[in-house]
DNA sequence: AACCATATTGTTAACGATAACATCATCGGA
DNA sequence: TCCGATGATGTTATCGTTAACAATATGGTT
């Protein structure tokens, strides 16, 4: 008969114990560098532990602990330049930390946001860190989430006012910084290819593209604003139809709520025979990688990927670890990248 | 005095079934739909439990199941725009079979790789997908990993031969097809910018230049091969040795053994004053997002990565969910994307 | 020799869920 | 009326680890 086979294949705390003839606890002391060990009895221990191929159940342990140095990491879209490079900062700092990382990634779907949170919960992660998709104003899914006493902070796309702390760049500064970089170049009809409102970027930057027009006494005509969601698609669609406006009314520049805008946006122009920056300036916001190699490089707003990913596991694990870590907005800086799109060079 | 408060804000099953007076096992069986409950009884649980934010503990789960529904991931480079796409194809397979994924990006740096996987495994993953940064021959590392049981699959980079199943393209034919394509422009010196030959991919790639060249009867010079790393700054330096050779033994050609590659190798060349194609034609690996958008378009083999997360994904969770599933590695094809570098157009 | 401080080791219960078995009520049929 | 089948529920032990307490040994002191 062949030999009873256990059936998990990891080594236990009990099963050192008992090939030496001592008690788990001592195995357990041993091993973790507790005090009240006899030397001789560490030794072997350790020893013992090394050749049978002993890994800690972590399943276990995190069950007596309540603790499991496990974060979990909501994205929306992955492809998109900007997020692996927050990854690589979050991971640089929960590496640092001990920290492990679930990745979800939603596409942009909210449901699956939820979802994704729900299994977080459930594998009982310390913290969750967002980059939310939400595009309803309906928060009460995240409220009952800080009411349950997880801690939870967002990054990049934040949801404000409901106590979780928030990292990103100043949206709305820096919308307003770059379309003023337009205004300096003397246009006065600017049009703005615009996120949904109901998500916080795309509110933010329309803010900030309105505060500079209103600061410089330029007129916004309301059929300048123009929807365009955050993808390349929307941003061609939306060109398209600016594009259709009598000649009066035809902007001399446009704002984009991010590169991929843009870039939809410039193949909309082109299209149209018209050419960049000569006929329509164009900015961008985020600076893609793509922005500088096109053939008419794109002025746009940069932002500090991974610092953001890493300052915000930063006081994630701040959070998690002192009850008493303020809620608090933290503003990275945006830097403006000049180049051809906007009439400059 | 302030009420006793439980320490862990998760209620438990022991709670919910306290607030009704019946058993856990009860509410167990209720929540996880088993026969044998009766069906007041059930709508009893469910409501109570979910009035009280009762969420399933798979922490204690898991140590029952020796399960946890997660997976490792490991990859060596996530601001290499290859690898999101891969992690984009490992998220939608995870997602549909309700696992979750932990990730780790190690930068190259296998200490790091081991120290991952050792997390990975203490915290009991049901299996782990790994792209490894490994430059040295030892793999008893991995060897030890395979013995102990744990499901692993390699992609992209691979570890053959040990009894790890591997996805990937296939390098060597690739390789070989983007050499002849650049022996059919009649080109026959032929340079060679090749990775760390101790990496699969580094040495199959070489391979496959190899035999292209052979197969046309074309004698390869040694010096036409230049070890490059993987990284831009090892391809611009590797160019540069290649640009000193006496006038006589200059390639005409060079295959680089992947697009960042070819993009330092682009630069070298261009410093000193020569074309791109006309004076020396030159192709990549990879299809990198800018390689379409560079001024001169690179000629490069397009390696489907979001397939091949999705497919090592699959493959991952067949091994573990079925003892039987065969070793076995997996090839995903490549296409040759022609553009203007290596001549053509 | 009696005693106490200290060092070392062991025992028990708990974390939250569930498998396996035990108990109890109910009901139809002989 | 009694029996066994069935349905509903409860009890106990377990997963691997550790906190808290208990037990034992060792050595020095008076």
């Amino acid at each position: 008969m062949a030999r009873r086979v256990k059936s998990g294949l990891n080594v236990t705390l009990k099963e050192v114990a008992g090939s030496l003839g001592v008690s788990s606890m001592t195995v357990s002391r041993a091993i973790n560098n507790r005090p009240n060990v006899n030397e001789k009895t560490r030794i072997r221990v350790i020893e013992q532990a090394k050749k049978m191929g002993y890994t800690p159940n972590l399943v276990a342990k995190s069950l007596v602990s309540s603790k499991t140095y496990t974060i979990g990491v909501i994205i929306p879209e992955i492809s998109h330049a900007f997020f692996p490079e927050v990854v690589r900062g979050i991971e640089e700092a929960t590496y640092d930390r001990n920290y492990q990382l679930f990745l979800a990634n939603t596409s942009e779907n909210f449901d699956r946001e939820m979802k994704a949170i729900d299994s977080f919960r459930s594998k009982r992660v310390d913290g969750i860190m967002v980059s939310s998709s939400q595009t309803t104003l309906d928060f009460t899914y995240y409220k009952r989430i800080l009411q349950s006493g997880l801690p939870l902070i967002f990054f990049d796309r934040c949801i404000e006012g409901i106590g979780a702390s928030c990292i990103g760049v100043n949206d709305e500064n820096s919308s307003r910084q770059i379309t003023e970089h337009l205004i300096h170049h003397g246009y006065k009809k600017i049009a703005h290819l615009c996120g949904p409102r109901k998500v916080s970027v795309g509110k933010k930057r329309y803010e900030g593209y309105l505060k500079a027009m209103q600061d410089h006494q330029l007129k916004v005509d309301e059929t300048w604003i123009m929807e365009s969601g955050f993808k390349e698609t929307g941003g061609y669609q939306a060109m398209k139809k600016l594009l259709e406006l009598p000649r009066e009314k035809q902007p001399q520049a446009v704002v984009a709520v991010n590169d991929p805008v843009a870039f939809g946006a410039m193949d909309a122009i082109r299209e149209k025979g018209l050419s960049i920056p000569h006929d329509l300036a164009i900015t961008g916001f985020t600076n893609d990688i793509r922005s500088a190699l096109i053939s008419c490089p794109l002025t746009t707003i940069h932002q500090p990927a991974y610092e953001i990913g890493r300052k915000a596991a930063i006081k994630l694990i701040s959070t998690i670890e002192n009850v008493r870590e303020p809620v608090e907005n933290i503003e990275v800086l945006s830097t403006l990248k000049i180049r051809s799109s906007c009439g400059c060079l």
